[in-house]
DNA sequence: CAATTTTCATATGTCTGACAATTAATGTTT
DNA sequence: AAACATTAATTGTCAGACATATGAAAATTG
């Protein structure tokens, strides 16, 4: 594990990628200590802030945790699905936000993707899935609702249907593709009519998977895509004529 | 954007925490830069190390770059698509070794998702796109070839259909799903049998979509995970027997 | 002897101050 | 006007110090 003394600055990137190198090989395993700061300044021969900002740009990765005390130290970090998830979900959000990516380009990446889980889904979801996107559908129903939680309910709607898949890899795979939508669609002012038919459509995924129907899974998943793509263009057709 | 003077300690986190809310929220915008590390020192009422620590975490993640002399500083960076494909790829990668995930689990997952991208590919992929494909059969037609050459080339082929789909938010999405598969593929020997059905089965995936048939693309992907998930479950099983 | 408390060594977290290296802007000279 | 030197601002790195947390060993106590 050693690096290169040779011209390029950011010494603290390359000792951050030295021990990257060794915990992607193995060579560092989980939940492994790594030697003290002060040893590992002495092993690669620089400043002791060198080390701690190398060691810093691996805990904003999840890939270390550090715990103070004499027993202390830097731990290599055993990855959750949970933390990559999160992880996952902000990188998507703000990779969606800082590229102006359509509403178009990434609602038909969100359905065709949800529709690679419909079949598992419709063959593996539990009781516990089912009841939460009921509770959703119920949940959305409500007038009094907000826009912003409206949305909020149609991500956890969407969510139970990946997660009914029963596949956590298809689970944190999508998270962000079903998560980054949400900000998008807060864009999105809904009328009455326009949540009665989500709902409506909504309704016709749950049945589907209460009937363990696959293929009438993807047929509903097709045409809430289709309703949604159609809402958000008349939507910002609108607010373009209102704007020019 | 302030910071809890209260209790816990890593302060680093917590200016990085709010750096990162202020990107997040758009209240610093891409290309902006931030103040300079003393002056955040002095906002936050910290030391210029804690600064920058703060910083380097942002930097880990690709949210801002630094720059050194007269005009240099700390920019919001705007992540690329192929930034955010790294980060998800080594991210991925990592999930999966660290926590045991089933070849079969990955490998649903994986077929899952490209099954999502097929009907779009075989609509929208070019010339290019199919150029790649054939010549990655090609490669792997190579008896010369190493069982890792030919997983990474498994991996290209099935890059470019992916990529294929036209839209980069699935590109995305899918190249975790889709890389981090290769470690998992590299614990397969594979004998010149096991090759040349995958290559045929490449060419039936290649043929489907030079014929633009979505239909047809989407059963030979079926096959190919298929024929994938039986080989190694006929390898692993060789193994189990010979060492218990 | 067992249980509790104290002490201590070790480690990370933070601060201060300094110097080196880089870079754009500015000033100077030819 | 062009080439060169100076300068100021900023990050990168270092050294040393102190604060704080924490487990383990040592001392104390019932």
């Amino acid at each position: 594990m050693k690096i290169d003394p040779g011209k390029p600055d950011d010494l603290s990137a390359q000792i951050a990628g030295a021990i990257r190198d060794a915990i992607v090989a193995g060579t560092l395993i989980v939940d492994e200590r790594l030697p003290s700061e002060a040893e590992l300044a002495e092993q690669f021969d620089v400043s002791r802030s060198t080390v701690r900002e190398a060691l810093k740009r691996l805990a904003a990765q999840s890939l270390i945790r550090t715990q103070r005390g004499a027993t202390g130290g830097a731990f290599v970090n055993r990855l959750s699905f949970e933390q990559a998830c999160s992880q996952q979900i902000t990188t998507s959000t703000l990779l969606l936000s800082m590229n102006a990516v359509s509403f178009g380009t990434a609602c038909e990446a969100r359905y065709a993707l949800e529709r690679a889980c419909a079949p598992l889904s419709a063959a593996r979801r539990t009781a516990d899935h089912l009841a939460t996107m009921r509770g959703e559908i119920h949940r959305q129903s409500q007038p009094e609702l907000s826009d912003e939680a409206f949305c909020a309910s149609d991500v956890a709607f969407h969510r139970a249907l990946v997660d009914g898949a029963g596949n956590p890899v298809l689970s944190y795979q999508l998270a962000g593709a079903v998560e980054a939508m949400q900000p998008l669609m807060n864009m999105i002012t809904f009328t009455a009519r326009d949540r009665a038919r989500i709902i409506d459509l909504h309704r016709g995924v749950a049945d589907a998977l209460e009937a363990r129907d696959g293929a009438a899974t993807l047929a509903a998943l097709t045409a809430l895509e289709t309703e949604t793509q159609a809402l958000a263009h008349s939507v910002f057709a609108a607010r373009a004529k209102k704007r020019p």
